[in-house]
RNA sequence: GGGCGAUUAACUCAGCUGGUCAGAGUGCCUCCCUUACAAGGAGGAAGUCGGGAGUUCAAAUCUCUCAUCGCCCA
């Protein structure tokens, strides 16, 4: 019986049913074991509602080929799924859908919204989950985690008690990022600057009691309504008679002071400017420094409160806005009106501008908490891939500040604080919460999700909690994640790992590219360039996603993404489908040929194409080894389809319908064997199609591909002898094809061979005839020192050597003139150049023997073909 | 304003601690439906390695500088 594979892949037929067969035999599950290392890597996890993207595609096939090559290499590998809560974001969603529903979220209590809340988890939170299966994953799903679970809650609570009894962590009021929409206090993190146009407002302040005037210029002419002074630089003599007098505000009718403050830049604007303490950070110092009145003009959403005039109040800040330039102009205090370009914090999931906001609120203290975690990576115990991020992290790590840790959601961690209803300066900060518990009012905040998610390489295991687990699986190997969220998570991790473990969370982390359209931009949900994974995946199969991806993901540099990139990926697996598909229809009954390799006396091509694998696999895991996912991809992809396919397997036919049945054999058991090592480093990349391939070609007593062993090195079988014979049988076969074909000749029409050579050539040429023959389409070979070119042929020089192809009427005197010229002329161009450098004195005296050495025996040859290229071109005259 | 990164063929990228004629894939041109694969095969054209200076016997590679683009921080 004889295999029959397909003539082309089909991926679609067999993606789930190996899938399944994983998961069955449960191969992706980690436990403890003494007896084998542990390979751990925890999952970045994705937003409970979220949905697959290009972007996790990216990341999580590296993830899956770290952990599959860890488990390949015989260690206990345990990657660890699951998915984060996301505060800010899934509760603005739950609200949009309450909305939708005709139902306020203020009309609901706290626990009648979280029961909302949960619903959605349930109807929402797997479905990512089953994405990343159909992405092949092999994460160990009996380990699966969401940051809202028991254990994992508690961690965290454990974690913000243990800070607070540090006394790392206190309660303030402040001006925090405030976001209008989600009403919530949002880290510095969390705020992404943009450039905005808009204008430079200049208003006439009065001085009381005077005609005289101050101009300040402003970017948000609202917050004029709390103002509670005017400042200019102590040396700007141009107003130092003005320091200490009194403004009457405009609109409000206030008395403000002007003050002086070196803050002031005294080139922007006018030199003056404008003080609202309670909406802008420096305002906010230079109040503190001047004891200003602080006078919130703005409610939680941003629209203007009591404490504007009642013109303005309920108005929201661009209606505010328009009405105070409105009203100003009316009233002539509007001196003029410049373009201009300012950069506005805008609140990340909000999308909207922030509000400095008066608060109260929990902040973290950092500075302690950064030292060790500073250290860990300068010492280099932590890696970063690439290495460049170092010097963000560190700059980020050096200038850190507070952490604002309390958001004003509902759905998240709610702060572990109690205040006593009878005495509310009063606090009980624990997990459990104080006994009496009805004589205590919980705070009302949660958590900031970072302030959950920083522990999850711990919590996962249900830290503090002591287990084996933990012992055994943390640290974890490798993180991999995008550098947009290096402050945010990874060096809070590292941060969490030394304060709560004294021990780092992982060794490497690899920063993934950012995924850009063919244009340059950035995949984002609002432009809809991002493709639907699952829609390309259809299109080209899953492994075809995974490798073309990674194919095209280089270290360190953004993706440009194109789907017309991933058919690189298609190609390359229907051509390994193939090629198999072509070795097994040539077994007899399917079975491989019993042949020991290593007792085997080979040939040229098969003692080189095991010597190429050897250094494909060297590279390959050289490649892995420093995290270059796409130049690993590479270094498999050449290999396969030059080497292997392009030339092992055509010389290969040339034995499998020979007439020596033993060479057959040899040469169907390398065939095997080099295939069967190929789809076992493939397996990372494409866990699909090797595996299914395997299947066809494994022995009886081998196991599945996923726990197959990974392949070792054997240096003894690599052969320089026999990697320069077959350079030279390729430029032989190279060359005969290049005159064919630029003489036109008919693939069917085979062509005479005449070598003008030494005995060595000749010997050359007749070991390999069968190869030559079938590779290069010629017939008979004649050789010999004296042979006369014939009339009417074409030449090939190698080296010392000539061959010449008689071409009878189709040799087109033209294309060979011009293709032996063109040969001189590169010849004559390198000739000059080593010339120069051999009659340079310099050169000679100073560079290395070795070096010299090269450059006289280039020299030698290159003259020497030479003569024998203007020998031909002489002929032709 | 500070920092980081990029600049090599039309496009996307390799090119390690300087020394084989600067490579690959895609695209392009020519020929071929040759019994693994037309999602394929064979051949070909295509680059003064962003500009300038320096170090060196020797620079795509090291140093400085400028330019352009991108990202981060303030």
């Amino acid at each position: 019986m004889t295999v029959q594979l397909d003539k082309v892949y089909s991926p679609s037929s067999i993606e789930d049913k190996w899938y399944q067969h994983w998961l069955v035999n449960d191969y992706f599950h980690g436990e403890v074991n003494s007896e084998k290392e542990p390979y751990t890597i925890v999952i970045p996890p994705p937003n409970v509602t979220g949905m697959l993207t290009m972007g996790h595609v990216l990341n999580n096939t590296i993830q899956d080929i770290l952990i599959r090559k860890a488990r390949m290499e015989g260690k206990e590998a345990c990657w660890i799924p699951g998915t984060d809560h996301a505060s800010i974001a899934t509760e603005g969603k739950v609200v949009a859908m309450l909305k939708e529903q005709g139902i306020d979220k203020h009309s609901l209590s706290r626990d009648e919204f979280l029961e909302h809340a949960w619903k959605w988890k349930e109807k929402y939170g797997g479905i990512i989950i089953q994405q990343l299966k159909k992405l092949g994953c092999s994460c160990d799903w009996e380990r699966e985690r969401f940051t809202m679970d028991k254990g994992y809650s508690k961690a965290v609570l454990s974690a913000f008690v243990k800070l607070y009894e540090k006394g790392l962590i206190y309660k303030g009021y402040r001006l925090v990022n405030w976001c209008p929409v989600s009403k919530s206090a949002i880290s510095d993190e969390e705020v992404i600057h943009k450039e905005v146009n808009g204008h430079l407002w200049y208003f006439k302040y009065p001085l009381k009691d005077s005609g005289e005037f101050m101009v300040v210029a402003t970017t948000r002419p609202e917050t004029m309504l709390g103002d509670t002074a005017v400042a200019v630089h102590p040396k700007d003599e141009r107003f130092a008679h003005l320091v200490g007098k009194t403004i009457v505000l405009p609109l409000v009718g206030r008395e403000i002071p002007v003050i002086s403050d070196d803050y002031v830049d005294p080139e922007f604007g006018t030199g003056c400017v404008k003080v609202t303490p309670a909406h802008d950070q420096n305002d906010f110092a230079m109040g503190e420094r001047h004891n200003l009145d602080v006078i919130n003009i703005m409610n939680d959403d941003a629209s203007l409160n009591e404490n504007a005039p009642e013109a303005y109040q309920n108005l929201s800040r661009e209606d505010a806005r328009k009405a105070v330039i409105k009203d100003l102009e009316k009233q002539g205090f509007l001196h003029k009106t410049e373009d201009y370009v300012n950069k506005v914090g805008y609140s990340e999931r909000g999308n909207v501008p922030i509000e400095f906001y008066m608060s109260e609120q929990w902040f973290m203290k950092m500075s302690e908490l950064a030292k060790p975690a500073l250290q860990a990576v300068s010492d280099g115990k932590i890696n970063f891939h690439p290495a460049h991020w170092v010097k963000t992290y560190n700059h980020w790590m050096e200038n850190i500040k507070d952490w604002c840790i309390s958001r004003q959601l509902w759905w998240g961690h709610q702060i572990p604080v109690w205040y006593h209803k009878d005495d509310s300066k009063k606090l009980h900060v624990s997990v459990g919460g104080p006994k009496d518990s009805e004589n205590w009012i919980q705070d009302q905040d949660v958590l900031d999700t970072w302030a959950s998610s920083w522990l999850w390489p711990l919590a996962v295991h249900d830290w503090p909690e002591e287990s084996t687990e933990l012992d055994y699986f943390y640290p974890t190997d490798a993180l991999v994640t995008g550098p947009d969220i290096i402050f945010f998570w990874v060096a809070r991790m590292i941060m969490t790992g030394y304060e709560f473990k004294e021990d780092l969370p992982f060794k490497d982390v690899y920063f993934t590219s950012i995924l850009r359209d063919e244009t340059g931009r950035k995949f984002s949900k609002s432009l809809g360039n991002s493709p639907d994974p699952f829609e390309l995946f259809e299109q080209y199969g899953t492994d075809a996603v995974r490798f073309g991806t990674m194919l095209m993901a280089p270290q360190g540099l953004d993706v440009l993404f194109s789907s017309t990139r991933l058919e690189v990926g298609r190609n390359f697996m229907n051509k390994l489908w193939n090629a198999s598909r072509f070795v097994l229809m040539n077994l007899e009954d399917g079975q491989v040929p019993d042949i020991d390799l290593d007792a085997e006396e080979l040939d040229l091509p098969e003692r080189w194409i095991i010597s190429k694998l050897q250094s494909c696999v060297q590279n390959y895991n050289r490649q892995l080894d420093r995290f270059h996912f796409n130049e690993a991809a590479k270094v498999l992809y050449d290999f396969t389809w030059n080497d292997f396919c392009d030339w092992y397997i055509e010389i290969a036919k040339t034995r499998f319908y020979g007439n020596d049945a033993h060479s057959a054999d040899v040469s169907k058991s390398v065939a095997i064997h080099v295939l069967k090592t190929v789809l076992t480093i493939l397996h990372p990349y494409a866990p699909f199609i090797s595996e299914e391939l395997w299947a066809q070609v494994k022995n009886t007593d081998d196991s599945d591909l996923i726990i197959q062993k990974w392949p070792e090195i054997d240096m003894d079988k690599k052969d320089n002898s026999a990697e320069k014979n077959m350079e030279l049988l390729q430029e032989i076969i190279t060359g005969i094809r290049t005159i064919r074909s630029r003489m036109n000749i008919p693939p069917g029409k085979k062509s005479d061979l005449i070598a003008k050579c030494d005995n060595e050539m000749a010997e050359f040429l007749k070991t390999h005839h069968d190869i030559i023959a079938s590779l290069s389409r010629t017939s008979s070979v004649l050789t010999g020192e004296d042979r006369e070119k014939p009339e009417q042929s074409a030449t090939v020089v190698i080296g010392k050597n000539e061959l010449y192809i008689p071409l009878g009427g189709l040799i087109d005197l033209d294309v060979e003139l011009v293709r032996l010229q063109k040969r001189a002329d590169e010849i004559n161009g390198h000739l000059l150049g080593i010339s120069k450098k051999l009659s340079n004195e310099q050169f000679m005296s100073r560079a290395p023997e070795q070096v010299v050495t090269r450059e006289k025996e280039k020299q030698e040859d290159m003259t020497a073909e030479l003569e024998k290229v203007n020998a031909n071109l002489e002929m032709l005259q």
